[in-house]
DNA sequence: TGGGTTTTCCA
DNA sequence: GGAAAACCC
């Protein structure tokens, strides 16, 4: 079909309206590709939702990163003859006027499985039919969804390694086949362009995004895929040192759709060997967490083990504080966390080191440090944060019992060896040997004086001992049936 | 993808 | 007496 409405002064019907969201790109884009298909003229909107917006701080990583993979995309659109249409407000209304307006017979969506998003969409879809317009979702985000992995005797997995079998079993050539949208690009609506809000009228502020070498949208997501396939070899042996570029970063692209899950899993399955094996692991532990998150939307505000639910942590607000701005006296936990402030990004080796110290060492709720990364991280995915979290405090979904604690300075011997991670962010510590600056209390006075650092002054003591706090944390996560035994 | 402690084995 | 295995939380 050729799209025949061109009349410029005032928009033209359209019969479908692709409403995008997590998935910010044209290519192997399920809703994109039924819309087309199914037939034109297909128009295609991104809103930025205040629900979303108001809560975020001025200056937000994220909002950056969305706003130049959606301005990317409008350019990638206009060059095609159509159009992005953006909004700003509420998506919820926003988009059912827009459908409205356009006179649409249907909203194409895909289909996001947090929970305020289900119920976001439900809203929506009944708004839309009592306009007269369908509204559909489809698969995008991940390979298999929902009900689509189940164990032999239909109930939802909450082990990962039989997962990971499952899946592998059921993924075949159909399933990560990319959708061939350019084929149907006869289909898009050919429209004049209109303008849309920059940054600043969202009320937002630019960031350090540009200065830290994170390039949106997906462009920003193909060089770095290019530049991990010469890598992903490695990836297995270099995936758990921090100061070495052993991983993708390809994580905040998957979170915005800036590329296509599909093509990632059927490049690592292609490729073959160790490396883009364990990749693909990853890549199932995500839709692991996704899956977890369907049918157990509760583990948002709930321990995945409900008898480990409510347990009696601590409300220390000022050791919180110093966990937070990455003071705790540990370097490699320090270091972690100053990562995160400073680059919205944190290793996931530190992620499980962090996440294990704020839990097991101070004792705090899980769900104080996932709030944290939920605001800091630019990749934040509520699946994978809590199901990161909850694997780390012991409560999550996990074959493994509550008594994995990490020790902060085996962890830093075992994956920053160099201490080449801890001197980029703990500048203060860089001038001490590699032997004392992993456990700066430890070290020799002359060494400290040495290294210019002055504990309690330069540098925090460590806030808590290790081993006694990991008796604490083994004491606090005992089970209730557990104890006395 | 835990690690602290004890036990065992061998030099 | 050090390294590896075993055991336990």
């Amino acid at each position: 079909m050729t799209p025949t409405n061109q009349e410029s002064a005032r928009p033209s019907h359209a019969e479908t309206l692709v409403w995008l969201r997590r998935d910010l790109r044209l290519d192997d884009q399920a809703a994109l590709y039924q819309a087309l298909k199914r037939g034109g003229p297909v128009i295609v909107a991104f809103i930025f939702d205040r629900v979303i917006l108001d809560q975020l701080p001025r200056a937000d990583r994220r909002v950056e990163f969305i706003h130049g993979s959606v301005a990317s995309l409008k350019t990638e659109l206009q060059a095609l003859g159509g159009d992005l249409i953006v909004r700003h407000g509420v998506a919820e209304t926003e988009i059912v006027k827009l459908a409205v307006e356009r006179g649409v017979r249907a909203v194409y969506c895909n289909r996001d499985y947090e929970p305020s998003a289900i119920a976001r969409d439900k809203a929506v879809a009944a708004q839309m039919d009592g306009h007269g317009i369908g509204f559909e979702t489809f698969k995008d985000q991940v390979i298999f969804e929902r009900d689509e992995i189940l164990t032999a005797s239909g109930t939802m997995f909450s082990v990962y390694t039989p997962y990971n079998r499952a899946w592998m079993k059921a993924c075949d050539a159909f399933q990560l086949k990319a959708y061939p949208v350019r084929t149907y690009l006869a289909a898009l609506q050919v429209c004049q362009p209109e303008p849309m809000p920059d940054l600043e009228a969202l009320g937002f502020q630019r960031t350090n995004l540009a200065d830290l070498g994170i390039k949106p949208g997906v462009d920003g997501a193909a060089v770095l895929f290019q530049d991990f396939l010469g890598r992903i070899d490695g990836y297995r042996d270099q995936r758990n040192f921090p100061a070495v570029k052993g991983v993708s970063y390809l994580s905040v692209h998957l979170r915005f759709g800036t590329i296509s899950p599909r093509l990632l899993a059927r490049t690592a399955m292609a490729h073959g060997g160790e490396g883009a094996t364990t990749w693909l692991n990853e890549l199932i532990w995500r839709e692991f967490y996704q899956q977890i998150l369907w049918h157990r939307p509760d583990v948002v505000e709930h321990a995945f083990k409900a008898d480990l639910d409510d347990l009696d942590f601590s409300r220390d607000e000022a050791q919180f504080q110093a966990w937070c701005e990455g003071c705790t006296g540990y370097p490699l936990v320090d270091a972690a966390m100053r990562q995160l402030n400073e680059t919205g990004y944190m290793h996931n080796r530190l992620r499980m080191v962090a996440a294990s110290f704020l839990v097991k060492d101070l004792l705090i709720d899980w769900r104080w440090g996932e709030r944290y990364f939920a605001e800091k991280l630019i990749d934040f995915d509520l699946a994978s944060n809590n199901g990161g979290w909850q694997w780390a405090a012991g409560t999550g979904c996990d074959a493994q019992p509550y008594f994995r604690i990490f020790n902060p300075v085996s962890q830093s011997l075992k994956f920053d060896t160099e201490a080449k991670f801890i001197r980029r962010y703990v500048p203060e510590l860089a001038r001490l040997s590699t032997e004392a600056i992993h456990a700066p209390w430890l070290a020799k006075p002359l060494e400290l004086a040495e290294g210019g650092v002055i504990l309690g002054k330069t540098y925090p003591h460590p806030m808590v001992d290790h081993a006694k706090q990991r008796d604490l944390a083994l004491r606090l996560f005992k089970r209730p049936e557990a104890i006395g035994t």
